[in-house]
DNA sequence: CTGATTATATATCGATTGATACATAACTAT
DNA sequence: ATAGTTATGTATCAATCGATATATAATCAG
């Protein structure tokens, strides 16, 4: 944050692309299937400078989980958040995340956090955190969407906002896991429909 | 199979319970944090006898998902065949996935099959099959229980089963995601009563 | 300029990885 | 008994692992 100083030789390469090149092989071969010359390799850096920048393994990791969070783990939300119209702003969110867990410009499929991630919480320290973080943050979001509609009034006043929403993250695991086992976008996309009903029914 | 010779020495330490340690390994640790030091010692056997019984670490790791499979996996899907009512047997399914996402045996948490094997999709060959076919038996069996209530009559004859049943599986990876990020089972029991007349609605 | 500071590249560290060669032990078949 | 076959234990292989020591290059403040 206060890294106001300046000295010294400045740094070759582009922080952030770096790390999303390090989140990128962490996506696709795993916590302890990435070795170090597959992240330098890929970040386009030597060892001394991977850990000079960002400290070691694990800490690359951290911040790699980090920057999924900001900026790439939300995109479903934000179509979600943005649509005005409840049905579309659901249908949505599952065709992006369905298109997500179908493809993804990394050439990784599902979800870094909750298909690679979460297999390392009780290995790497300081993963658990992040990762309960995100499902509570991503939940509170969705149900936050609900409740707008119901004081729109276009839902029920009873409307259950926060089992709505934990439904819509449960039906995201489910592509996300579907998407890493192979299947395709058009067979997902097959049930979307009656889904959106479902959600919205009360 | 057709294993019907005994020649030689016989081994002197039981086949499935080492097949049912590696798998504990596995699960746990993941199929590249398992060294061949962690498994042949939960396995309580030597490196050669390891290779001679099972074959090389991705071999052993098959067979340990077919073991899983087999045996271990399907425990939610028997209580859902098992129980004639078909509220109960939902209530089942879902108690037996939130027990099972929550403290197994081994003590690792989640499905090892959709929450640790199937990272290793694109990454260990063999699995990809494995577990595509996993989801098709299991959906399969979950429709068919749906069917049968049809025939009893308990459920009309347009009842969606196929997708209903795709919605079973869809939460249970959402248990085991939850599960995998240390949520505790009464925390999961919370919605569970919404979701079994959710299930059932049509 | 000089001195201080930081990033980079080369080379390499000890440790651990997955996997075997070898000799020995234990069994079956003849 | 003898030969054939398989499992086991010891000891160890080359390769790779994550991580660093060292020297050099590039920037800053003065």
């Amino acid at each position: 944050m206060t890294d106001t100083k300046k000295l010294g030789r400045p740094r070759t390469f582009d922080y952030d692309e770096a790390l999303m090149q390090a989140m990128s092989v962490f996506w696709t071969k795993g916590y302890d299937g990435a070795s170090l010359r597959d992240l330098t390799q890929a970040m386009g850096i030597t060892g001394p400078s991977l850990y000079a920048a960002f400290g070691d393994k694990r800490e690359l990791y951290l911040k790699t989980i980090d920057l999924y969070a900001d900026v790439d783990g939300c995109a479903p939300v934000v179509a979600f958040e943005t649509e005005e119209d409840i049905t579309k702003a659901i249908k949505g969110f599952l065709s992006e995340v369905v298109h997500y867990a179908t493809e993804h410009e990394s050439g990784a499929k599902g979800c870094f956090l909750a298909s690679s991630v979460v297999t390392t919480v009780g290995q790497v320290e300081g993963v658990a955190e992040r990762v309960e973080a995100a499902i509570e943050d991503t939940e509170k979001r969705l149900a936050a969407r609900f409740d707008r509609e119901i004081e729109k009034g276009t839902l029920p006043a009873d409307f259950p906002s926060r089992e709505r929403a934990a439904l819509l993250y449960d039906l995201r695991q489910g592509y996300m896991f579907r998407g890493r086992a192979g299947w395709s976008g058009e067979r997902m996309q097959q049930d979307l429909d009656s889904r959106i009903q479902m959600l919205l029914s009360h």
